[in-house]
DNA sequence: TTGAAAGCGGTACCAG
DNA sequence: CTGGTACCGCTTTCAA
């Protein structure tokens, strides 16, 4: 390997004089530039990050955390945001695990990451904060059991509650739910908004049920829901929703279905159901953008983004 | 920060000792083994790999760099198993442009990586090999000009070939094709495997267009095809299926649409169609498996693992 | 079995 | 403007 040394006696200069070029600085004489610059391309020295990083104590890389990597999100998004600024992605998935989470944090924590963006699972903000100590951090999507972070997430309730009333309004009235988890801050503000919905306009919620938010989570659910008499459902999580359209297809029932945050092209489909798209876009680059805010104002205030629409 | 240095001053033991209890080095006496774990404990220590990697030149972690961060495919499958052996993940999109692609495996390989899984974008071999050195690096999904790396892929011609074999079978004559582009060799082979099997029936391609691997590609390509009488055609790519799909969707005419790995679940769709699937999860397990054999294997032969079906 | 010390490849300070 | 040098936190000899 090449190093800054190898480059310094190359050209005849001093480690310090190289390490000032590759820095950009401008105080350089001209000979001497030039002298470097031909022993590098003579050399084909690349700069080391790993040891620029044990001094600066900064690596330039960021740790994404997601409780599962088949949701992959706006990974793009984050990443176009953050590499302009010169930071790599270092992701990690849970796979829908609560410890295997701490362990994944844990694990890029050690490596000294200059942030961590974490769309979460559980509730315990404490236990996160213990792991991450003062690396920043930005939860996405779901909230813990604390405002200790920042966050992005969406305003759930009002996307459930407008899109339920349009149905409603639509004539639909004997109206299931597949909830999600209890311990899943946003599973709690869609149920809510789903019932506020039907409370508007005086109906009984057909059924609910309870489920993970998993493929199969919404398969269970699905078969349940199909065994009574409602027309219509609302399905919590895009992974229910594929679960839920599954187990329609086995049926010879078809209800509607209402999902947040399902399949890309409903026109495309056979089956009456209806959408509440996620605006993910919008999410990672709030999230990536406020995660260089705070990278570089460690005393900024904490700041929950909430995106509305 | 929490170093070695102070856990060992805490032990009052020498931090040589504390290295090797680190490392699980089992000759170290137990009154010092108690001593050291105690003082972790209460300092909260935790390693710092960077300086660890700083010593050992390996940093336990592999860069991923894909053409397009959309196209996610079986990252999940791949960090499941590489962190099975302590790695993480770094991850670089390149938004289909191939410069870029140089400048994320440069910026990869000064972070000092031990290992490459590339979807590569252009043809260039020379130009990836001057940048990863002698860095492991794997190729997924596509080849380069030159046969000098490792490589994974599936029989894009075979699986074409068979599946319109069916199709014609199955009483469809007039046949248009998508191309994608003759610079990604899975295009080309999917576009042999598509005349072989009109071939066998002696059968002429209806019309042929040769389009970008994007979705706005399928959508020109679809709309060209819809001018014509042909009465099915093949699409090479996931996002050019997308695109087709909404070309046809604005149209008055449904033809029937035979994709290249498109929409996960057909039997939901409302149009006639078919889609050849790709074994993501077998492409990913074995990208992951090549890659660490060949880390631990710098001298093992090259080898292209094709998957078949 | 252990502590001391020499690096790993940079950065940054300090004296000149 | 520059060269020399002391670190950054860890691993790994080497001698005790």
């Amino acid at each position: 390997m090449i190093t800054i040394k190898d480059v310094a006696k190359e050209a005849g200069v001093g480690v310090g004089t190289v390490s000032r070029y590759i820095n950009g600085d401008s105080s350089i004489k001209n000979k001497n530039r030039m002298l470097i610059e031909y022993a590098i391309k003579k050399l084909g020295y690349e700069v080391n990050s790993i040891a620029r990083s044990m001094k600066t104590q900064k690596t330039m890389t960021i740790g994404v955390v997601v409780h599962s990597l088949t949701n992959m999100f706006s990974m793009k998004v984050i990443e176009d945001i953050v590499s302009k600024f010169g930071y790599s992605i270092l992701i990690a998935g849970c796979g829908g695990n609560e410890e295997v989470q701490y362990k994944k944090l844990t694990e890029l924590k050690k490596k000294m990451i200059d942030g961590f963006i974490l769309l979460p699972l559980g509730q315990n903000a404490q236990r996160v904060k213990d792991i991450v100590g003062d690396t920043s951090c930005i939860l996405v999507d779901r909230l813990l059991d604390e405002n200790i972070f920042d966050s992005v997430t969406v305003d759930n309730e009002v996307m459930v509650y407008e899109k339920m009333c349009e149905i409603i309004k639509f004539g639909l009235k004997r109206i299931g739910i597949i909830e999600g988890p209890d311990n899943i801050s946003n599973a709690v503000e869609r149920k809510r908004g789903f019932y506020k919905a039907l409370l508007k306009y005086g109906l009984e919620c057909a059924v609910s049920v309870k489920e993970d938010y998993s493929v199969n989570g919404g398969f269970e659910g699905m078969k349940k829901i199909l065994d009574t008499d409602a027309d219509a459902v609302f399905v919590s999580n895009n992974d229910q929703v594929v679960g839920a359209l599954k187990a329609m297809n086995i049926s010879e029932k078809n209800i509607f279905i209402v999902g947040f945050d399902g399949i890309d092209m409903p026109w495309l489909l056979d089956i009456p159901c209806s959408f509440i798209p996620q605006p993910i876009e919008e999410i990672g680059k709030n999230a990536a953008k406020l995660l260089l805010e705070r990278i570089s104002n460690q005393d900024m205030k904490i700041k929950n983004i909430v995106i509305r629409e």
